[in-house]
DNA sequence: ACATTTGGTTTATTATATTGTACATAAGCG
DNA sequence: CGCTTATGTACAATATAATAAACCAAATGT
């Protein structure tokens, strides 16, 4: 396990020379020294937080870029590999897609509701987003004391902090796609 | 514009102080000195990335729960309002469903694609992921040499930076839902 | 009421981050 | 080939990061 500084050095110097830059041309954009750029991809010191700031600004890259590793794949996931969770009774059914990738920061699932049916959601803690897509049916999304709707080929994006519930109110099963982004673990729970 | 050594500490704080932490208990958890805690809190000191690694490991957090800043709100975006991108004389068609969002790094589409036609995508930049969620149709995924297949109800994910080229194998429309993710500006050009 | 603990801040010391400058080598050009 | 420029590294000086210990006020326990 390398320190968070090497990897942060071995990260800048790939970018940097990904993009042909010498070490003068990358302190000229960040306005940090060239001295301390080389110093740092060296592994030889420990940059500070403004540092960094400073580089990630002037290289006009994300604070990740520097701290990430990589990794690639094709994944497909079919309908009978998945089980659905369910609740209300059987009534909301949620099929988990992708499970949660620390590196996206999210997960996604394909919910299904019966006619009439309510999902309540207490609030996640503060950091989490979803998105929803409708693929089909007539839903109603209240969120604290505020309802929306959203019916076949609508999207939705909210906060989802505080307590709010899904309904379907057409004749027929929703169903839906949810994506939920975590900012980070402790809003994961 | 408040230099992000003062924006580190105020989230620090608040994150802390939301756990009931005092500086001696997050200095336990983190390896972190007391007095350096409350220096970096106070914007008095400037900590260096292997401390905020120590902190961010210590209190289960992610870098961005220290650089990044907050906002709410629910979008609802109806298929009226969306203009789709067209490609291959039409039987391409893609619509924008939310834009690329900084702090999720993601946005996503809904893709229809007639019957027969494939659309090419050149290979984007390296630290792009897709997930595809088809919702239905039969597709045909083609990435590098390799070739995948998809029908209604299947999800994908894989990395978008090799040139990877989407078909419909059926005789309907195939349509699903694309989100993408970029792992940093670089990445998204 | 008094003693002890808690929580955050201050102080003094040491280690090191950061810079400007000098140097050695490689690359580019006529 | 010789000369100039570019590039990355080393060095020395200065500023500051990071710590252990001490301090002080508030909270808690007996």
């Amino acid at each position: 396990m390398e320190p968070i500084h090497k990897k942060v050095g071995k990260n800048l110097q790939a970018i940097r020379k990904s993009r042909a830059l010498s070490l003068d041309n990358a302190a000229e954009l960040t306005g940090v020294s060239k001295a301390m750029l080389g110093q740092i991809e060296r592994g030889d010191s420990n940059p500070t937080i403004s540092v960094l700031w400073r580089i990630v600004n002037g290289l006009r890259i994300s604070f990740t870029a520097l701290i990430d590793d990589v990794e690639p794949e094709v994944t497909v996931v079919s309908p009978e590999e998945v089980e659905p969770f369910m609740e209300e009774e059987g009534a909301y059914r949620a099929y988990p897609l992708f499970p949660y990738n620390p590196r996206t920061k999210f997960e996604s699932y394909l919910v299904e509701l019966d006619p009439g049916c309510t999902h309540l959601s207490e609030g996640h803690n503060d950091g989490v987003e979803e998105y929803i897509f409708v693929q089909k049916g007539a839903l109603e999304l209240t969120v604290g004391e505020e309802t929306f709707t959203a019916e076949t080929g609508c999207s939705m994006h909210f906060s989802a902090n505080r307590t709010h519930a899904y309904r379907n109110t057409g004749a027929e099963t929703a169903r839906f796609y949810t994506v939920i982004f975590y900012a980070d673990a402790a809003a994961r729970g």
